[in-house]
DNA sequence: TCGGGCTATGTTCACGTAAACATCAGTCTG
DNA sequence: CAGACTGATGTTTACGTGAACATAGCCCGA
């Protein structure tokens, strides 16, 4: 009943896909004119172009991308290298690759690392080698592998992703200074006299950077800085450097590195009773969805995950379809979200009075 | 210096990555002999081989895996057909299909779908087509496209998760009635009349299943079954539909299908002064990583993505290497997690004191 | 009217691999 | 000690495609 019985009606059970040939024969036309046609080539004339397309369709072929890749040298895909698939940022990231990615016909293989380690990169990478992949974007914050011979096969278009500036390949990132500047000078602007800051964990360069910028804008503004404490992006480690500031009345303006350990501070200061942001005010990084129901809703950094994605995408294309290597780094800016997890410092704590 | 420049030295400057060929004639040996080490073949000499490997590093060798597609017929490649790569539950899915996969030695491709309208899906599918994937995992909520054909490659494995049994291939996926009965059935223990629901989008299978046994759970215990409010899975959704409930005083139990519904209802009663769990109980669905810290930490039900994504890996491989095509279907089950979200209904709505 | 150039189409071949088959030297068994 | 078997290796070939080249019909201007 459907075009597929007809197809199969001749007698005996093809089991392989069609090929070119099956519907060049069955087109009346020569296997060149269907690659043609299908590779959508000019110089075709409309009555053949069609008559093939209709062969096509009869037949149900799909062309076979290995022996397309084998010809033609490319395979119209993008590997992605990452670590820890399940951070927010970098499933964010992840989608507008893909996306960006598909809308410029490439498609994507993930290449999951689940331990940053050094073994484990490795793996990642020989596997890649034998990936069919035109090139590849590593989405990585460790800079433990810096020094590391990340040894990828020669010729291989890379971008990186979010990381350090120290590799020798392009690098799309968040401008991270600019965003730990803003959400500094914004609770200083609300006339507290310090920041403290709870950071990510010592391995991450995005971390890093967020934490020099804090501790930059604090020096600039001729103010203390408080020491640092390192969580691990987890709520849970928010949660519980919450509870070390929350015991201390001289901390009236927390930046936390990220959302969710912004989530974890807010918990604490509940749990103590200390109000937000009348008595301590909250700003976070990153602006997850969930971040304007957080109580009270957080006053975050924006930083653009799209824009992160699609940048990397079009600079890696860029490069594979036969661009230059560019050095070019790009930073997509920030932008401040205020709401209602922070308010002008107390009176008291300024205790001149 | 390196290995590489060794390989080159050679005089002209050799463009193509070397092939079987090029190894056969630095070890000395056939290229079959090459395949068979590269394949880790036996019935190779150990002396041979090694002198094999030794060209191969020498020379760099990496195999050309659209020539090996193309001779053996598959990829060693799985595709994934995923709607808003943006939900929590898709992506830990997706984390754990990846892993999985890549611990079976094959790799994975994303074949992302913006808008689950018809047309879109087409596209995907047709852009599958020429996918080189040995099998595709559809991870799909909306049971729009049950009457749609999707009308994939004849011949092609493919997994369905957590979503419509309607359809004709495998499907993996949580045990949603189980869960939302636990929810329920926890806060009728602790003494509430009834339970309220916010539900997942109408067209979200998961979210009509969930729905459904709430609302059985309900009657199985003779209790009223209150109308349900229709959400979108966003914690934007839930804050609106907790100001709703807030409103009302005989609400004190709220069941909300998922997590971050869960902590836009948990801000809506804040905001109302409606304390929780003293007034009001509320438990989410999903045990996403932040609920622990959400205030108050919230009672959930935990779903594991892992064993969902593992299952549904084992499940296509198990399909594309020759078993056949089973139609077992596989439940992963629910847990109930307890925290301080969920408490004994208040005294006075009971009344009849 | 003729040839140059253009368009539509066909023919040949190589891409790199691995399966099928062939060969050859040992090794074991009766 | 012959014949059968085993294990190591080589030779041939086809997988499906698209580039390069070849051919043939046609239009146009001199």
């Amino acid at each position: 009943m459907t075009v597929a019985d007809e197809a199969t009606d001749a007698g005996q059970p093809r089991r392989r896909s069609p090929s070119m040939a099956d519907v060049a024969r069955e087109a009346g036309v020569s296997g060149q004119t269907v690659s043609r046609v299908s590779t959508g080539r000019p110089n075709v004339d409309e009555d053949t172009r069609n008559r093939v397309l209709a062969a096509m369709r009869k037949l149900g072929y799909r062309p076979n991308s290995a022996a397309r890749a084998l010809r033609s040298g490319h395979f119209r895909n993008l590997g992605v290298i990452m670590f820890t698939l399940s951070s927010f940022g970098n499933m964010r990231t992840l989608d507008s690759i893909a996306v960006a990615a598909a809308a410029a016909g490439y498609s994507i293989t993930l290449i999951p690392v689940q331990h940053p380690t050094q073994g484990e990169v490795t793996v990642a990478f020989s596997r890649l080698s034998e990936q069919a992949v035109d090139g590849v974007m590593i989405i990585i914050e460790a800079h433990a592998l810096d020094e590391a011979d990340i040894e990828l096969p020669p010729g291989l278009p890379v971008v990186v992703v979010d990381s350090s500036a120290r590799y020798q390949y392009p690098v799309v990132d968040t401008d991270q200074a600019e965003g730990a500047r803003l959400a500094t000078e914004h609770l200083l602007d609300l006339g507290h006299d310090t920041v403290w800051h709870i950071s990510g964990p010592v391995h991450s360069y995005s971390a890093e950077r967020r934490r020099e910028s804090w501790a930059e804008t604090l020096t600039t503004h001729g103010r203390p800085v408080p020491d640092v404490i390192v969580g691990d992006w987890s709520s849970e480690a928010g949660y519980r450097a919450g509870l070390e500031l929350a015991a201390r009345p001289e901390v009236t303006a927390i930046f936390a590195a990220n959302d969710q350990m912004a989530l974890g501070v807010l918990r604490a200061l509940h749990e103590r009773g200390r109000a937000v942001p009348a008595d301590v005010s909250v700003v976070g990084f990153d602006d997850m969805d969930e971040s304007k129901s957080f109580w009270p809703p957080l006053t975050t950094v924006h930083q653009s995950f799209e824009e992160v994605g699609r940048h990397t995408v079009s600079q890696l294309i860029e490069e594979i379809e036969g661009a230059p290597p560019s050095s070019v780094s790009v930073l997509v800016p920030t932008e401040l979200v205020v709401r209602a997890s922070s308010g002008p410092a107390p009176r008291h704590p300024t205790a001149d009075a």
